[in-house]
Order: structure tokens, then sequence, then C-alpha cells
DNA sequence: GACTATATTCAACAATCGTTGAAAAAACAA
DNA sequence: TTGTTTTTTCAACGATTGTTGAATATAGTC
């Protein structure tokens, strides 16, 4: 096999990932073709579909290769702090770790990732198949571990509040560039500290006014 | 001429707008064809280009034919209420109310082009000139009627808050279906009423332990 | 070395894309 | 009516799309 070395960076195999990554988070699925991806890539158009498949097998390998890293973090952070006594924001702080945690690492293919996670959550046709894959489940758990510091609170207003914690981080993670040009600079969409410092007593604050 | 009577629904012009937009909130502006705007609009492939130019045309006539009403709509609401004193609640309510005014119609149109505006927000190729053409400017009147009532906040925390608001709303706006099936049908996502409902209390709560 | 399996390239396919010019139809003005 | 303008249809264009089969190159095995 010409594909022993996982890590080499002349693995054509990941470059095209890698390529196909970036392209499809800031285009789109319908964006993008097999030749940008090729030609980003630096490998023949033929390659991506000898490798992956139908292009929509390509964009699922993109999508999968991240998706269980972050879902797997998510739920070990979740689990850990789950038998102490804890309170509303360290839950959330849980949450939003591993998504901070990826975005550190300081790999533009994280970066790159979350946009396209971004674009799949918004999305009303890649919502459905591919968030009920794999990032569904942690869902219900978080849920799970706010009702031990909200008890009072009714399933129905926690699945709302958990919906504009989704769309607050969804928006984050886009990266549009809005927030930048609204601010005149003093906010930088790139600037994920800066959105989770402030996300994190908003959000808590938001659940105990309306789940308390 | 023949397009006399505007209210007509056999005008064949707002035909095509009509199904571009319905397609274009769905599949996004590559995942939609000519023809499948012309098949749906019960009209010839040629019809389109021959009203509005190229595709880039039609998907910008789509967008601005009720981005106006809606960023007017809410600075008459903002402005008319400006002068007396008010709540925090209020200021929310007041930039939220055109978006559900738009969804009381009962009209599908808006339902799509809601849906449509949440896919321009969150997208980093349209966010840039479609949001900074005519809904940016509401933003900074939003952001000083907060400033009111809540006079200590830094300008920086304000934009951040807003941009967790946006986020919130976009991923109501985009009706992606994924509160219904997390929550086992408890919330719909078409429930606008529901969503505003509990936004508002949520929202304030952010902005107050943030920002005050 | 020879042999095999995997990886990569090349060339080409049918299908579909957006767009256009000319013909035909409809609406309008006189 | 006749003439004029606008709207709509038709047919087709060249370009690009995803995908494939055969040819070539590379790596692995003996």
């Amino acid at each position: 096999m010409g594909q022993t070395n996982k890590k080499d960076e002349t693995n054509k195999s990941d470059r095209i990932l890698d390529a196909a990554e970036e392209l499809f988070s800031q285009r789109g699925f319908d964006g993008v073709t097999m030749r940008q991806i090729a030609t980003k890539a630096k490998v023949d158009v033929a390659l991506a579909s000898y490798h992956f498949g139908k292009k929509l097998e390509v964009f699922y390998a993109v999508f999968d290769r991240r998706a269980s890293l972050l879902s797997d973090s998510r739920r070990e952070v979740l689990m850990k702090s789950s038998g102490k006594t804890q309170t509303l924001e360290q839950i959330i702080e849980a949450f939003l770790l591993p998504l901070k945690m990826a975005q550190k690492t300081g790999d533009p293919g994280w970066k790159h990732y979350l946009a396209l996670l971004a674009y799949v959550m918004t999305s009303p046709i890649w919502s459905k198949e591919l968030m009920e894959r794999i990032f569904d489940k942690r869902v219900g758990e978080f849920i799970d571990a706010l009702k031990t510091v909200l008890p009072k609170a009714k399933e129905e207003d926690l699945h709302w509040c958990y919906h504009y914690v989704s769309g607050a981080l969804a928006l984050t993670l886009a990266q549009t560039g809005r927030i930048d040009r609204l601010s005149g600079g003093q906010c930088i969409s790139s600037d994920f500290d800066a959105a989770y410092e402030r996300m994190i007593p908003f959000i808590a604050a938001g659940f105990r006014e309306v789940c308390d």
C-alpha cells in the first residue's frame, strides 16, 4: 500500500479530504466541484472518485473524519464532570470545551471543519441525516446534565433554550465576518476565546430565566 | 404590457421569484438550477433570464424583494418605541416583531424567505454582500436602543451578545426540524410563537448578565 | 529478478449546466 | 383593422459537470 504513513502530508488521500473540507466549508456541497477539490489537493480529478466514490461520499468522508473525535471528546468531558456537584456554568463550559480545544490546536483543518459543521447545522437538507448520525446523541446527555441543576425546568423549555445555544454556537463556528463589520473591528469572528468567554454567562443567565 | 395586474397569481414574473425563493431557501444558490426554477414556476427556462438576467441576478431579485419590507418595518417599530422609556424586553420584542409578523401572514412565501435569510446570514460568502446592503443598518439602531437601558455596557460586549441573538434567530428561521427530533416532538421548528416567547426572556437575561 | 496489488494518470463519456438569438404569441396603441 | 412593443417559446450553443475504463506508475511480496 502507498498509504502506510498516515501522518505524511504528501498523502494524497488526506490531501483530498483537506481540500474538500476547506472548499465545502466555504461554498457548501453544491458550490464545489470535484475538479476544484482535485486542483487544490494537487491531484488528478479521478483520484477522489477512486478513493471515496461519488462526490456525496467525499462529503460524508470529510464530515465523518472529525465528527466522532468531536462527539467522543464531548461525551468524555460531560461524563467526567457528571458525578460531582457542579454549576450550570460548568456544564455549559464542558459542552463547549471540545470545540474550544479543536480551535486551540491551531490546525486550519479544524477551523474549516467547524465552519462546515455550522453549514450542516443550519441547512434544512443536511441537518437531518448528518447531525442525527453522531451529534444528536450528545444533546440528550447535555440536557440530562442540565436537569440536575435546573430540576424545575420543563422539558419543552430546555429544548428551546438548547436551540438558542445551538444557534449562537453555529453562527460563531460559521465565522462569517459580520461581527467584525458591525462592531467596526472591535470584535473578530475568528476570536473564539472572546466568543466563548461571554457565551457561557449569557447562556447560563438565559437558562435560569426561562427554566428556573 | 402583460404585467398590469401585479396581484395576479398567474403573473409569470412573480411565479419565477416565488419558485426561486422556495428552492434557494432549501438548497442554496448552487443547489438550484434555472431549469428547476422554471419547472416549478411552470414557465420556459429562458423566461427567467429574460426577466431578471443571470442566475445570480435572480437570486438578488428574490433576496431584495422582501428585504426592504422587513428592514423598513424593523426601523419603524424601533423608532416608534424609541422616545418612551422602555424595558430591555420591549426593545428585543420590537426587534423581533417584524419577523413574527411576517410569519403570521401565513404566506408560505414569507416562510421560505425567512429560511433564505437564515441561509444568507450563516453563509460566509453571502453574508457580507447581502446583509451589508440592507440589514446591517438596523443593527446599529438596535444596539443604540440597547445602550439606553444598559448604560454601563461595553461596546464589545453588546456586539458579542447581539451575535448570539443573531445566531439563535438564524437557526430559528432556518427551520431545520432538528428540535422536533431532539425533543421527541414536544417542540416544533415551525412554531415561531413558541420560539419567540422564550427567546425574549432568554436573551434579555443574557444581556443583563454580560452587559450590566 | 518476476509477480501482484495498489495507486495514479489519462482520455473520454453522456448528461446537464447557464445563456442566447431568433421565431412566435400576446398585449397594446392608433 | 394595422403597426408596435412586450412577452413567451423554441432550439440550440459551448462549457462544465460527475464519473468511468483502460493505461501507466508505484509499492509490496516472493
